[in-house]
DNA sequence: CAGTAAATAGTAACTATTACTAAATTGAGA
DNA sequence: TCTCAATTTAGTAATAGTTACTATTTACTG
């Protein structure tokens, strides 16, 4: 993906289009693995040494908002003690998770990766939920609010 | 199940049976959500007052290393521009993940839940890497080493 | 029962993330 | 192109989830 494609996209969902927004997003597209914030600064400070890990974190929302990221993970850490293959449907404006239980879903197999030593699996669905689809952009647990349409 | 088989259960995984453990272990096996560290600790303190949040943790640690439970988040978010359907492999050990690209996990369907508007979704799967099965026990990104085996 | 290794709970520290805000920058319209 | 309003940036400070350290207590082994 080209710096214009780049812009392009940002238009497109109707972000400003900002130096900093471009390098933070070309860093994340053009790596491998799945970088925090922390990893994202130390790459853009390369090329926008005076960037904030503020910008990061304002700009990462703002991704996740407009739909061209998902985060992994999430502050508060949550257990299970359900072991089986099982499921969860994951609303990315409420952060509410709810399970599934799906028998197709239980019978996941992964023929590559034989070195990889699979303990259990599960299945992440993220979109709306039923609540969060009428409010439509509201963003209930997060404070800081980005009012940029999905 | 009942505290008896808890106990059971604690012996077979080489566990100290202690009333916290059982009280934490029970708590978590009889809610349907996936509690936090807080929300546990909010119920434990119903039947032991004096419970501390480090002990919580440090319980929630070893249930883990033991293979009772699964975090589903952790602690530093990580970011994915990779919005089309793939997947994780995701090391209980040292944490690591590593993308896996599967066409049989690309074409996954969920027929219930129809108010729920999916937007993406995601497998992962948890295990032990090459290296941490060597290593068995060490754990190398988190600090406190419990040495139970899994 | 006694000895020992692990668990508990308290205090303090750490660190990822968010809040707040003044200054700078972007994009739209004149 | 210039101006202006609204957003974005980056700094400092605060918040909150989690971990570190440690003295005391407790659970298992023999």
């Amino acid at each position: 993906m080209t710096v214009t494609a780049i812009q392009e996209l940002f238009r497109a969902k109707r972000l400003k289009v900002t130096p900093q927004r471009c390098a933070i997003y070309n860093m994340m597209i053009h790596t491998k693995s799945h970088p925090t914030a922390e990893e994202i600064i130390s790459q853009v400070k390369k090329t926008l040494p005076m960037i904030s890990l503020n910008t990061i974190y304002y700009t990462l929302n703002v991704f996740e908002t407009a739909g061209l990221i998902i985060p992994i993970n999430n502050t508060h850490t949550r257990y299970d003690t359900n072991l089986e293959p099982h499921h969860h449907l994951i609303c990315v404006s409420c952060r509410k998770i709810e399970d599934v239980f799906d028998d197709a879903l239980n019978q996941l197999h992964l023929s590559q990766k034989p070195d990889f030593n699979i303990r259990s699996y599960r299945v992440e669905f993220y979109g709306h939920c039923r609540n969060c689809q009428k409010r439509s952009t509201s963003i209930p647990e997060k404070k800081r609010l980005v009012t940029t349409q999905l």
